[in-house]
Parts: C-alpha cells; structure tokens; sequence
DNA sequence: AGGTGTTACGACAACCGTAAGTATC
DNA sequence: GATACTTACGGTTGTCGTAACACCT
C-alpha cells in the first residue's frame, strides 16, 4: 500500500473507468491497471470491474473512505509546509535585550506584524543571562543580546550586529549640557542611570574612575560604581533624563529623535569613552532555523540599519 | 512523500537516533538515511542532526503530525479490512421470499446473530418481484426467493437451493385427513389457502382442475383458481390450517414439526402433485460478495440442509 | 468496429544491504 | 579509538510507457 496507489484508486473509484481516470492521473492505462492490481494484491479485492463500471466493494468501500481520509492529510502537510516557509503559519519567541529592546523591540514587532500577519510572536526583554537560560532550555528560539560574553559558547550560534553606539545623555537645560568636555569624574555630580553594565564594562568605569582620582594600581572590586540608578526598562531612563537633571547611558539611536528636537544632547567625554555595546541575534547552534526565525533576523538587521541611519550621519 | 518513508521519519523522530530507529525498522542505518535523505529532497528540511541527537525542526514537527495521522488511517485500514473479513464489521441486507422466510428466515437470523454479533443485518420479507427491484436499485444486497422466473436473467446471480418440497396440509380432524387419496378437485369443498403461486404453478393447478373436471383443449386464462385465500404470511396460513377445515400448501419443511406432533398431516394426493418450488439465493452477478454475504449464504445453505433433514427422513 | 481492460516486454528509477568513508566525541 | 551518520556500489524490486492481446457491445 503506498499514498500513489491509494491515488490512483481513489481516482479510479471517483473517475468510474480505468481510462478517465488514467487520463485523469496522466498515466497510461496499463500503469493504471497494474497499480490498482498491486494494492490489491495487498488489500484484497477492492473494485467490481464489470466491463466499463467500476464500483468499489464492501472493502473498496472502507479502503476509499480511508485513503481519502490519508490522501488530504498528506496535500495539508504539503500546505502547511509551504505555509510555514511563508510564514503564514509558525510562531517565534524572540527576547531583547534592554538596550535592544529599547529602539528595536517596536520596530521590528511592527514589521513583523505588518509582513507576517499570521505569525505567531511571542517577545520578551531581559537580560542576557536570563534569556541564555531560556535558549538553553528552549523556552525561546532566538535573542538579541549583548554577546561578547557569549563568543565562546560553541553551543550557541551569534549572529553579530554592527557595534551598538552608547553615549552620555543629558537634557539640554543641564548644566554639563554647556561643557564643551566633560570627564567622567564630573557625571558623578549628578544621578548617573543605566542598565546593568557586563562585567567588562563595569571594570572600565571603575578603572577610569580610580585613575581620574589620581589612584594607582589595582581597583578595589567593591569600589562604588559610576552607576547610581539602574533600570533595565530605557524608555524609563529616557524619559527620566528629559525630565530632571540626571544623566544615562543609552544607545545613540534611542535619543537620535530627541536630539533632533533639541530636548536632549550627548555629552562630550573627555578622554573620549568609546562605549559600543557588542550585540548579536543569539540561537542555538546547530538547529536549522525556522522560517520564522530567518524572517525575524531579517527585520531585526533592517532595523538595526534603520536606527543606524538614523543616527549615524 | 510515501508512507514507508513517512514511517521511517516518525520512527526515526520516536527512536532519537538512526542507529536504533533502522534497528526498529528492521533496516540498515544507511538505508534509512537515505529514505529520510528523499523525504526531506521532497518536503525540506525535517530534521536537525547534531551528532547523536536528532530532533525535529518546525517543519518536522508539522509532518510528524500529519505523517502520525496518515499512518494510523493506514493500520486502520487493515484492521477494518481484517474486521471486515471475519464479519466482525459489515451490514447485509437479505430478503426472503414467503416460502424461504416461513422457515429459514428464523434460524438463519438466529445464527446469523450467534456467530457474528456484531453484524449489521437488515432483513425483510418480500415477494420475489417486489426483492428483485430491490436488488436491482441496490437497497437489496441478496435474496433467498423462488428463482425459476430469474433464471434467464443474466445480470442476477443464482444459487440454487435444493427443490423445496412442498405439500398440501390439514389438521389431523380434518376430513380429507381420513382419506387414503385425495384428488385435487376434491379440496375445492374447503378453503384453499397459500401464497401468491408464481405463474408456471398457477398454470399447472388450472390445466389440472381443467382436465378433472373432464375438460380438454386450452383453458381459459381467467378460469377461476385453485386458491380460495392468499397470504404471504406463511405463519399464518399454518395457524389457519391447524385451527379450521382449510387446506394449506406450505413447504414440508415448516409443518415438521406439527406433523411430529399429530396436529397436522400432508394431504396424500392422487395424482401425486410435484409441487416443488425452485428456491435460489439471488444476488447482482458480477458483484464479488462482501464476507458478510458470504457467511450469509453459508448460513442459508446450513439452514436448509437442517430443515430437510427434519422433514426429510 | 470501437471501446475497455489486461498481459508482455524493455527501460528507468527507487530501494536495499554491504562496504568504505567522514565527522564527532 | 569508538560511535554515529553518510556516501559508493551492485543487485533486487517497483513503476512506467509502448505494444500486443482478450473481451464486451
């Protein structure tokens, strides 16, 4: 018994004669009577033939239902792969990030849910450790995360994005605002707010910290960071930072509106810090990706290009 | 797509590995590679091999659905084809002439019921004309009936039956029972009863009366019979005739049992009447019959060789 | 004769098992 | 080196089309 017997026999029944139907299946007759003789050879007689009528027995009867029932299952899965491959049907949980999440969470949920209307989404921002977890534990397909300290992980596959530009910023009626520099020593005037740094980060700050102090050596470990307000939510940050005179450590691209208005400029460091966040669409290596998933890291680099163009030149 | 690779896929998926799924299989590792290699040359990628771990991808993971759905439709089958064959499942749909009814129609259902309880069975009693239209428009699949009429017929297929004896009755009281021989003429002092006698025996009785009552040549077609009362309801010709003076011609077979009791005796006639009437199972030729039919036609065959041996010896 | 279905034959593709190869651990 | 899977090769089976055959109307 094979799907391509049950065709033709089911064709055959439909058809009522062995030549419509092998026209029908674009077969010769003979193909078509040996085709019908093998199933029946394994099922049993299945059709009356009686020169030029062809009607199915008690068994045929049983057979037709059945294979009909087989033959649609098996045009459906063809429709719901090539569905799938369109992604008219899936789904993608996908994590951000904070920093991410702050100018590419609404971007790209917009594109998806503009080109793939019946796509299942299912998003989340946390951290990268947080969202690890989850990848591993496949709770989530994909994240885009802070990923240096990911790099070595052979587990999980990164696909890198262009460095993420983070400054200093300020609303335009604060006092640093009319610096023409400003060292990092001097932010600590003011409430200083960010997102949990990575590690490495946190060392620069405190390393630069010491030394502008005039220390020399090693930096104490629990030495007080530059941070005084953490938030992991950075449309909070931003508009805290529009509103009193703080300052927060947020992608270029998130304040390029703002700047644009005259509400907000960064701050001119000196020594210049040159603060990139290296982030990447994170997965587990060595699972194909879905459709989905190829469609969600497509808008999630076209945002990225956007946002950049936006805050680039 | 076919359903052995279909299998092998849900296998494989099942199994978590292609060594022990092609073990399951009863197959070689490279043979199911390359039967999962087709199926996915044909659906796409179904799968992610990561050395050790197989596990299916989104796309997988639909077929393996539809693919779980085909193969139960394709066991299914066979379990129904094989239920099918042992009459655990199936409908028949019988007829019964008066005279096969009055006395096979009751053991036939009995056993019919015994032995296949769980056929669908839909009977019913009907006069040969009436059960041959049936049959033809397909509400019939089979009738036991007199068949002579049929016999010609291409289109209908018969089994014949043994002759079914047949025989004029009285109650023991009666008082044509006291008589050595009795002539046809004779019984037209009391009712006649019977059913409605196909022509060829309606002929006979005329020309016989005809030539009794000294008559020669043809006889009149609208001459008037020998039947005084007609009933298709062969039970209750048998009460009538155990209840009043009336003569019945019924089969021997169904007074068996009354004569054994003295209730009842076959009138001894003189000239011997050969009233036999040519009963057949009839069904649509070129139609290979259900296993319900089969088991049917068995159990008829059965019925009456028992009832002939009741009433033969 | 015309149409319908089956068998006969040669060619091609599908499938299998054994054996050799490749990659991962 | 051991394990898990893939590729290579030869043989069997399944499937096709053309052609010849058998049968019914």
């Amino acid at each position: 018994m094979g799907l391509r017997q049950l065709h033709h026999f089911v064709t055959l029944v439909e058809q009522g004669s062995f030549a419509r139907a092998a026209s029908a299946l674009h077969l010769s007759q003979p193909a078509l009577t040996r085709s019908i003789q093998a199933l029946e050879a394994d099922l049993g007689p299945l059709i009356d033939r009686s020169y030029g009528k062809v009607r199915p027995t008690a068994a045929g009867m049983l057979a037709l239902e059945r294979a009909r029932r087989m033959l649609r299952e098996q045009r459906e899965l063809r429709r719901d792969l090539q569905l799938l491959e369109e992604v008219e049907i899936g789904t993608i949980r996908a994590g951000f990030g904070p920093f991410a999440a702050s100018f590419l969470l609404d971007p790209v949920l917009e594109a998806l849910v503009r080109r793939y209307p019946h796509l299942r989404i299912d998003l989340e921002t946390a951290d990268t450790p947080a969202m690890r977890r989850s990848l591993e534990a496949e709770r989530l397909d994909v994240f885009v995360g802070e990923s240096r300290s990911l790099a070595e992980l052979g587990h999980l596959q990164i696909d890198r994005l262009p460095a993420l530009e983070t400054a200093f910023f300020v609303r335009s009626g604060h006092p640093l605002a009319r610096q023409r520099e400003v060292t990092l020593a001097e932010l600590r005037a003011y409430p200083v707010a960010g997102t949990r740094l990575p590690a490495h980060i946190l060392r620069f700050f405190r390393q630069a910290l010491h030394e502008a102090s005039g220390g020399s050596g090693p930096v104490a470990e629990d030495a007080p960071g530059l941070m005084t307000i953490t938030c992991n939510d950075m449309h909070a940050l931003r508009s805290l930072l529009l509103a009193v005179d703080a300052v927060a450590l947020v992608p270029v691209a998130m304040m390029a509106d703002a700047c644009a208005r005259g509400m907000a400029v960064a701050l001119p460091m000196h020594p210049p810090t040159e603060l990139r966040a290296q982030y990447g669409i994170v997965s587990l290596a060595g699972r194909s990706p879905s459709p989905a998933m190829r469609a969600f890291t497509a808008l999630v680099h076209e945002a990225v290009a956007q946002a950049s163009g936006d805050a680039g030149p």
